[in-house]
Formats: structure tokens, sequence, C-alpha cells
DNA sequence: GCAATGCGGTCCATTCAGCGAGACGGTGTG
DNA sequence: CACACCGTCTCGCTGAATGGACCGCATTGC
């Protein structure tokens, strides 16, 4: 439990979660350790800056923190770059389209943009999953810094699905066969149904700043055949973004 | 220059414009008024929190609450049920489409498929305009509560181009017949040169949670032969929303 | 080279914004 | 009625927060 008021406030705030509609204060303070009182005050006070929203049914996050959250260049610069590749990939392949970046050990989705025939995904725009086990998190993870590859190996591979890879040396090895075709490829490591295709977006360091996917059903999409329309998609947007781009 | 610590942490993210890449913490002090030691104390402690990141060329919002952004249900609800028919809208007509909410006496566009022929908006996903001289702003106010259109009348309607409709009577006509129509149309009230037909998504309780527009050049997009469309749009999110939706 | 300007960052005595245990009134349930 | 839970309030206490002053470094202009 912070003892600062804007790691409070910060608390608080993560303390929502993506299938919250409202939740009430008490929650909240149970959820962070804050008390009552105190949750309460500072719900109060953020919701003079529409950051929550106090409804009748409790409080839920609020349009003035999506309005500051869209003020991320990073992410918001990226989706402007790479928007009409992305939409001729969706156009061209119907199936759901995402567009990641690494944090941390996870990837967190910028953007999706959702197939019409294909199987719900648990991705959601800013949201997280574990770069280990996507697509694109291995496509990021075979470009990344030696300390992010590090960190992921340090916290370790577990099993989600009964096709994760979790074997140290086969993931390595597929990292290195990632590097080599510019592609990588997720068969239900994740979630159980899913396949994808993914490629990495590379920046002017040579690192992957991005990466973009085609997801659809296992037992219907054919990765290989979309392997090289992703690349394409990647290999533009490295491009628009004005970054030499991968020479491979 | 607010006295609370929630204040001045929400007044130095507001701070922070679409078009900053990034900006120096002295900057941020010079915008706020809160003083510079308090300034970059603050802006220390939120990238504990990768609210910001504090890079070598400066401070930027971080991806920390792009993500907490993202867990506003409103939005994020309001676009997963619009997606779909969205996505037929952008697809069938190829033009830019839009999806806003009211905010006060403004819209906040909670999604935008950018056409592929279409001309720049101004508009921007958390972003905002003016509702009374926009497409999707007229479509909502003409089914707002009536403190909202108040509001907007008290606010004044202000020229923006020469086809502003600035005179009150003129603008509470065009609301009846948006009322009559089911659509609201923009002949470059906003910004020279575009055009736009909105529809609202009608709630539960009769009024608009949010409103549908398709933009385009205004020498080439013919808004009466796509009014049907965006109208049809419109209905078909108000239903998944599982509301009864307009009944005219 | 020197002066001016601006940056991020630090210091520390002061102070008041922030805190929370406890209480209260209201609501819902069995 | 008893119980559980909610949001809200109180107020003495205190330590987290504050900012004027200052520093070293970098850049720019003369």
């Amino acid at each position: 439990m912070p003892e600062s008021v804007v790691g409070r406030v910060f608390s608080l705030l993560s303390a929502f979660r993506p299938e919250d509609r409202t939740i009430s204060i008490s929650e909240l303070a149970r959820r962070t350790g804050i008390s009552k009182p105190t949750a309460h005050r500072l719900v109060h006070q953020m919701a003079e800056w529409n950051v929550v929203e106090v409804t009748a049914d409790g409080v839920r996050v609020g349009m003035g923190l999506f309005e500051l959250g869209l003020l991320a260049s990073r992410p918001v610069d990226l989706r402007a770059a790479a928007s009409p590749f992305l939409a001729d990939l969706y156009e061209a392949t119907g199936e759901t389209v995402h567009l990641a970046v690494a944090e941390g050990t996870d990837v967190v989705y910028v953007q999706k943009l959702e197939g019409r025939h294909g199987p719900p995904t648990a991705s959601r725009v800013g949201g997280r999953m574990p770069a280990y086990c996507t697509g694109v998190g291995k496509a990021l993870l075979a470009h990344a810094p030696p300390d992010r590859l590090a960190a992921v190996l340090e916290q370790g591979l577990h099993r989600r699905t009964p096709r994760t890879v979790v074997a140290r040396g086969l993931f390595e090895r597929e990292l290195t066969r990632i590097r080599e075709t510019g592609v990588a490829v997720e068969h239900e490591e994740s979630s159980t149904g899913i396949s994808c295709v993914a490629s990495p977006v590379i920046g002017d360091n040579g690192e992957a700043v991005a990466a973009v996917s085609i997801t659809g059903r296992a037992n219907r999409i054919d990765t290989s055949r979309l392997a090289p329309a992703v690349r394409t998609a990647a290999l533009g947007i490295s491009r628009s973004l004005g970054t030499t781009g991968a020479r491979r």
C-alpha cells in the first residue's frame, strides 16, 4: 500500500479490471488496502477531473482518463502509421489483426481490428498478454534487447495450454528461426483453438518497436499462406515510421 | 493552480497536447503554474507507475496511462458493440467512419476508421470537438437532455468556417429536422472542405448515447445517398447495446 | 572566451493537506 | 429485528508535500 498520494491514486486506478462495469468504493478500498475514507476522498477528487465517474451503481473509470490515455504519443503515433497497413491486412484476410508493443515481459495491444468470422480472442486494446507464448510477443522478443529476453527467461516459460513451448532450448531455437524468416507463428500456445502469424516492425536500432499479426481459428487459417502478407505489412509500417526497417 | 496532489497530478497530465512528442519538466511547470521541483517530483512519481515516461528528450505520456485509459468501460463497451457495424460502414463506403459520445458541450471521439481516400480530418480518438458544428455533435444534441442543449446555447454558437450555423433559430430548426429524419448532416460547418452525415445511437431513455458518422470531401460525398447506411448502422449499434433503440 | 539563458535536479525548514479509527445513518436481506 | 454492508463525516495529529534558493551542465549569441 503506497504512502504517497500519487501512488495511491494510481493504485486505485489500477484496481479496476476490464470486466468491471462499476465497482464500489469499499471494493476499491479492499483491493488496494487503502482505508475507506481515503479511497472515498481520492475517488471524489478524481471525479472532479472526470478521471472516474461516480454513478448510482458505483465508480467507473471515466471518459477523462480515456482522453488522457490517448495522449500517449508512442501508441498513438504507431497506430496512425500502421493504420492503412492494418486495414489492408484486415480487408485482404478477413481475420483479426493485432498491433502490439513490448512492455516488460508482456505485450500490450495498441490496435485490434476484429475479424468477422474469427474466434473471440482474449486480447484487448490496452490489455496485456505474456510475450513468450503469443505470436506478437515472440516476434518482439526475437528482436529485443538482451535484457528483455533475459527477464522473460528468468520469469520462466509457464504452460498455458498443452501446446505452450516451455523448454528453454526449443524457445530460443524458435527465436532464431523468427530472426531468419521474419515471421513468428503461434499454434495454440496462449489459447487453445487460436493460431496466429506475426511479424516484427523493426526500428532504427535493429530492435522491434512493434509487431503485427493475423489471428484466426487454429483449424482454419493457413499460417504459411498468410506469412508473406503479415511480413509485408510489418515492413510497410516500419518504412512508414521513417525507420530503415528490417534489412532482411 | 490546484492545491491538492490529485489536482496537480491531473493538471500536469492535462498539460500534454496531442502534438507533443515529449515536453520538458520546465515546460510542464510553466503550463500548469506548479513549481519546478514539485513538477519534477510528481513526474518522477508518475514515472514509477509508467503513467509518464522520462526520456532523454523529455517527458511523454506513458503506456501505463494508455492502459488505464482503456479501462473506461463506457467507451470500450461502446466500441465493442459498434465494431462490426462500423467495419461494415467503412467497407461499404471507403470513407472515414467515426463513433463519438457527448461530454459536456463537446463530442469525444471513441473510434475512428480512417478512409483510404478521404481528407485528413481534425478528429482523433480521445480527442474533442465542439458538438454544435459537427455532424455527430448535432446528432447527439438532437436527442440530448435539455440541460446539455441549454449549456451549448449558453456557451454560444461561434463561427468556425463561413458555413457554420450561428443563428440560434436555424440551429434549433435543424435539431428538429434531425429528430424527424434520424440523420444529421454537416456541410463544412466545423472544417472547410469536409462534409459528413451522422446518426444518433439512441439509448433506453430515448436519449443519444453515441453517434456514428461518415466523413468525406465536401465536393465528393453524397450525404443523401449515405444517410440510410449511417442510419442503419446507428440502429444496429443501438440494438447491439441491448437498448430498445430509436423507435423512429 | 565570456555572459546569458535554460535545463534537470537537489536541499531542507516549514506547514498544512492528507490521514484514518471510529461513528453514523441508510439500505437490503433473512 | 439483527446483521451486514454501503457511503459519508469528524477532527486531532503528523509526516508527506512544498518551493525558494541554489548548483552544475549544456547551449547559444556576441
